[in-house]
Order: C-alpha cells, then structure tokens, then sequence
DNA sequence: CGGTTTTGACCTGCGC
DNA sequence: GCGCAGGTCAAAACCG
C-alpha cells in the first residue's frame, strides 16, 4: 500500500487545505469497473467561480409568479410580526458576519451516472438551471443531521459525458453507506471524519489499491498537464494543482518499470 | 406514512 | 440602484 501514502502525502492530508479556495482533483484513468457501480475517469476542475459570466441566460426565470407561494413564508415564518419583507427564512443571519465560504472540493468525473455513489446519504434540496448549459445544476445536502457538507452535481456542456461534481464542507460522521457490497472498501472509508478533498482521496486510493493495473499513463498524464494549464489561464491563480502534479508523477513512477 | 424529489419563489452577491 | 445568476427554501408531489 505504498502509492496509498504517496497520494495522501501528496495531497498533504493534513486538514488544512486553504480555506474559500476550491481544489481540484487529478485524472485517474481507469475503465474497469472499479469498487463503485460506476466506470469513471476522473478529470481536473475549476475553482470557487465555476462560472463564467455572460450575458445569454437560457435559464430564465420565469419570474411571473402564478402567485401559488407566496403565504408560504408569510404565515408561521412571520413570528415577530416585524416588517413582512422581512420574511423567508433566517438563514442569512449573522449580522455583520459575513458567511464564510466552506472549502470545496471539486472534480470531474467521467460518467454517464449524475449522482456518483460515494458512500454517504444525499438529499435533494435544489436544482438550478446553469447559464450557458443545457444541463441543470443539482444541490445536495448530506442527510446526517448536524452534518452541513454540500455537493454540487452538473454536467459539463463541453463535454456532456463528464459530470462535476463539488463538495463544500466536511463530515462529521462516519460514512454510513457500505458501497455497493465491497465491504473493505466501506471500511478504508468509514474510519475517517474527512474532508471532501480527504474523502476524494481515499476514494481513488481504493481504487487504485482494488485495481492495480489502472491505467496512470504517462500520455494520460501530458494530456492533464495541458487541460490544467488551459484551466489555469482561464481561472487565474487561484486554481490549484501543483499537489496533483505531484500526485500523478508519483504514480507514474511507481507503476512504470 | 415517512423520507425523498420536484419545482417555483425568494434571497444574496456581484457587476454594471 | 438595477438586473442577473447562483444558491436555498419549503410546499407539493412522488415513491417505497
């Protein structure tokens, strides 16, 4: 188990990760069906500002409200009987205090599945239309109570094959899910309180420790390089990757004779 | 019947 | 200040 080490190192899993930036994650190349139910090739990512702005919102919003709403909020929301504008929910409360972003952890995924099975519990709470893309934005919250961590689900519409996946925040529970009958691999997970970029890891350092012969090619490896380089012209500094590099070299060498 | 998904409205942040 | 886009809420619908 010795490339497991490496990838943590590598990744520096000690827990701090810089915070409000977003990670991303490094391409493993594998075809076979790994420990998950799903066949997918990992890719790179974008930071916090996944999107770009333009102007063309196909999205829309339809704004004409068909008034059906609307009392929702303003009945038991209204307690205090202050000014009803006032209403919807508390949640941006924290005067003054302005919300923190969570550290994310973003990758890609090359899958014809949306949600990808990664051993926790997901509930719906969202779905948004994407600008510029024809495929809707998914929001999802981890149904452990007390446990705040977020993923965002979309598919890329440059490439509608590869699902990105983000996660915001950390568990703060074991993992509950026994992924899909491997109970080994249920087991490297569940000892951890992790961070999404930690839980990332561990993933693919399952995968890679079920599946010894996955394809880490040198070519694979050239051709993330330049998609990392093109994301970070476009991206700015604070797209990060260096420790991917790092990660994927360290495979490299370890697998090639 | 309880948990999850769907879906339109609302909130917030940001750029102009 | 306004408008847009992303993010969240919560009632209703759906599903086991």
């Amino acid at each position: 188990m010795d490339h497991y080490n490496s990838l943590s190192s590598a990744f520096g899993m000690t827990n701090n990760c810089s915070s409000s930036s977003e990670v991303v994650c490094p391409p493993i190349d594998h075809h076979q069906e790994s420990f998950r139910k799903n066949s997918v090739d990992q890719i790179p990512l974008t930071p916090n500002s996944l999107v770009s702005s333009s102007s063309n919102s196909e999205a829309g919003g339809e704004e004409n409200s068909s008034k059906t709403k609307k009392d929702l909020q303003a009945k038991d929301q209204c307690e205090d009987g202050d000014d009803d504008k006032s209403k919807k929910v508390s949640k941006a409360k924290k005067k003054g205090e302005k919300k923190q972003k969570e550290p994310r952890f973003a990758f890609m995924t090359k899958s014809e599945i949306d949600n990808l099975e990664d051993g926790y519990r997901w509930r719906k709470y969202g779905q948004k239309a994407v600008k510029n893309s024809p495929f809707p934005r998914s929001y999802y919250r981890c149904t452990s109570q007390k446990c705040s961590v977020k993923k965002r689900v979309e598919r890329s519409y440059q490439d509608p094959s590869i699902v990105i996946t983000t996660y915001e925040g950390q568990h703060n529970h074991h993992c509950p899910a026994t992924l899909r009958g491997n109970a080994a691999a249920a087991a490297l997970l569940s000892p951890s309180f992790l961070s999404s970029q930690q839980q990332f890891i561990h993933l693919h350092e399952q995968q890679l420790f079920y599946n010894p012969n996955l394809p880490i090619t040198n070519s694979f490896y050239n051709n993330y390089h330049h998609q990392q380089h093109q994301q970070q012209a476009q991206l700015g500094p604070d797209y990060q990757y260096g420790l991917f590099q790092d990660m994927v070299a360290s495979l490299i060498h370890k697998r090639e004779p």
